[in-house]
DNA sequence: GCAGCGTTTGATATCGTGTCTCACCTGAGA
DNA sequence: TCTCAGGTGAGACACGATATCAAACGCTGC
C-alpha cells in the first residue's frame, strides 16, 4: 500500500473527507524527501489554495503523518514521518534531517521530574550537529564554536 | 552593583555603547519577574522604537543575558536570566517558567553521537509540565492526556 | 569648540508564518 | 434528485520579527 493511500485511510477512519484538494496537498508532502516549509507546498499545490494548505498540515500534524521540526535559527519547518513521538538531529551543514529511533531522554526526565517538583508531561528536544557526510567533506575546525 | 549596571558593563566590554534607549529596554527586561515578548518591551519602552527594542533583544541574547524559551502553542518568548547553557520547565498551568540548573541530557547526547553518526554541537530542550502549586490547586484529572 | 565619522536610533515598510472570514462548492446519505 | 454539513479558495488580517534609511548621537582628534 502506498503512503498515500496510507494517509488516505488515516484520514477516512478520522471521518474526515478524502477531496482532491487534501490529496494534492498530502501528495506534495508525501515528493518532498526532506523538511519542507508551509509555503513549499501552497507553491506546489496550485490547485489548492493556502489555507487549505494549512488545514491540510494542521490535520496531518494531528494524525501524526507530519512533525514539526524547529531549526536552530528560530524557523519552523515540516517533515514526514509516519511514528509516534521521536526527535530529530539537524545537520548544520546540509540541512538533512534524521529522525531518532526512540526518546533517548525518558530517564533524564524521570530525574528532573524528582528534582524539580514539576509532574513533566511533555518536552520538546532538537538536536543540531553536524552528519558524516558533511565532517567527512569538512573535516571539523579543531575545537571550533 | 545592579543587575543593569551588570549588563552595560558586559555590553561596554564588547564595545557597544550604553544609550539611554538600550538601558530602558534592559531595564523594562530586568523589570518582568517572568517571561516576556519583545511586545511587551515595546510597550513598556515607550521612548524607545520598535526596532531598537528587537536590537537590544537580539543584542542580550547573544551576551547570554536573555534566553528564548519556546513554549509549547509553538510560540516564542524571553526570560532574563544570566547564566550559559540550561533549559526550561513550563508549567503548562501558570506558565511560570522554572531553570534548569544544568544540562541533564549530556549522557543521552553522547549515545545519540554514537549511535547517528552525528557529531552533535547543540541541542534545544524545553519541559512542559505541571509545578508543585499547579498540581495542588488542580488535582491531576487521572491520567488524562 | 568643532568637524569627521562610525554607531545607534525611530519610523516605517516589508516579510514569513499562520489564522479567520465568507461566499461558494462538493459529495455522501436520504 | 435533494439536502446540508463539511470543505474550499481568495483574500484580509494578526503577529512576531527583520530591513531600510535618513537623522541624531557621541567619540576622537585637532
Amino acid at each position: 500500500m502506498s503512503d498515500l493511500e496510507n494517509i488516505t485511510l488515516k484520514l477516512e477512519a478520522r471521518g474526515y473527507r478524502i477531496t482532491p484538494s487534501r490529496r494534492a496537498v498530502i501528495a506534495a508532502a508525501l515528493a518532498r524527501t526532506g523538511h519542507f516549509t508551509a509555503d513549499d507546498l501552497v507553491n506546489r499545490c496550485r490547485g489548492a489554495g493556502r489555507a487549505t494548505v494549512f488545514r491540510t498540515i494542521r490535520l496531518l500534524t494531528e494524525l501524526g503523518v507530519v512533525c514539526r521540526v524547529l531549526f536552530e535559527d528560530g524557523s519552523m519547518r515540516y517533515l514526514v514521518s509516519q511514528r509516534g513521538h521521536h526527535h530529530h538531529v539537524v545537520c548544520t551543514g546540509c540541512g538533512h534531517v534524521e529522525d531518532l529511533d526512540q526518546c533517548a531522554i525518558k530517564d533524564a526526565l524521570r530525574e528532573l521530574s524528582d528534582a524539580t517538583g514539576y509532574e513533566v508531561e511533555g518536552h520538546w528536544l532538537e538536536l543540531y550537529g553536524r552528519c558524516a557526510e558533511c565532517r567527512a567533506r569538512v573535516p571539523a575546525e579543531a575545537g571550533a564554536r
